[in-house]
DNA sequence: TAGATTGTTAATCGATTAACAATC
DNA sequence: TAGATTGTTAATCGATTAACAATC
């Protein structure tokens, strides 16, 4: 189990690409790794890896390295990766289907078990199996399936009403892929915040700076 | 114009959030915004913006505050917004599809200018006022196009190969939504990567903290 | 002038890197 | 045993915050 203690935010970060790598290392078929060739793949250092093992817990081996079974499932433990919360989709546009198909497909930690729109013309339509809802229905039925999380996936002005009425059933974490700051709005919510929109300016600002 | 020297990684991560507060400010009609007004937006101290702000230039004015209009222009200067680098989809799936759409909505930074699947169901529809190409076709059209960015929506184990054409044909930047870790295949190309999955499995992190 | 707010330096905090004894 | 590699402490580096004179 080891002490899960002082996970710093920046250690949080890091920990879904160490379980991606170990995933792929595991797949390899490789039983054991050292700091130093998953530094290599993160592009970090050996230091930083086992300073970052270390504070939860230690199960490397002097000499040998870690195990990869270990620290793969050790990081799924800590990511909570094996929960399944129910969670629903609002908004069914372009990237709304995009991430609804894709969580369904990765079917981890979240199970995706209702989908949301205003446009008559999706309601009764699919996505994987799902059955596409009017939002009207959010609230009888995230109340009746205990919803945990909501993927926001509808412009920025629909979101202050829509996050309003999915709190008030109950609903106290957000994946939010609009511009609405709802931590602004509600003190007691969790938010993870998709900016597509600053990624793509980063990228704009980095391909100038070399031309320059 | 401003000094613009020292610009720090964290500030530029910052940048895009300050520019989208900024416009936001801006459309509110306010034109003169302090230091605290702008970190308590930015959820950050007034401390920190002066410190981000004095790394190019200095345009505020003592007792009033920075112009709202100036340090727009300023920051999308920086980031160099303006510009209209041509760049290329390749992948036209479900998020493929959905970036494009807002890409070609934004018409900001980049200008979408073709798309490539190698789904022969895909091929001749459109995307936008986009036609959907054979991969094929990507090396004609990169390089009399001079194409400067790919979009890479492919799976991973299709951007190995994807990514090496691209490169052929003199693209040197990507928006990368596989796993495939570019960098360690080219080491001058500019990489901004979107993982939905690792933001995925945070917000897991995060919920399983609480709840604990 | 008095109040507000900047620009900038100094102090603090946290994160990364280096070093090395412990040990497989 | 010798070589490899961890766990952990100390040193360094960078980023954030505090403070305050300058000035609108």
């Amino acid at each position: 189990m080891g002490k899960r203690e002082n996970i710093s935010s920046s250690v949080i970060r890091r920990l879904p690409r160490y379980y991606r790598f170990l995933r792929d290392i595991d797949k390899e078929g490789i039983t054991h790794v050292s700091s130093n060739e998953l530094a290599k793949r993160m592009r970090s250092t050996a230091s930083q890896v086992r300073q970052d093992f270390n504070c939860f817990g230690e199960f490397g081996q002097q000499g040998i390295g870690y195990s990869v079974k270990q620290l793969r499932e050790e990081i799924e433990n800590i990511l909570g990766i094996k929960c399944h919360y129910p969670a629903v989709l609002v908004g069914a546009g372009n990237i709304g289907t995009a991430i609804a198909n894709q969580v369904i497909f990765e079917n981890r930690c979240f199970d995706l078990i209702g989908v949301f729109d205003k446009d008559p013309m999706k309601i009764d339509k699919k996505i994987g199996s799902i059955t596409i809802m009017h939002t009207d229905e959010i609230e009888p039925f995230c109340t009746s399936n205990s919803v945990v999380t909501a993927i926001l996936c509808v412009p920025k002005s629909a979101v202050e009403e829509l996050s309003q009425r999915l709190y008030d059933v109950g609903v106290r974490s957000f994946w939010n892929f609009s511009h609405y700051d709802l931590n602004m709005k509600f003190k007691n919510v969790i938010v993870e915040n998709v900016h597509l929109s600053d990624s793509l300016m980063q990228l704009c600002f980095r391909i100038n700076q070399t031309h320059s």
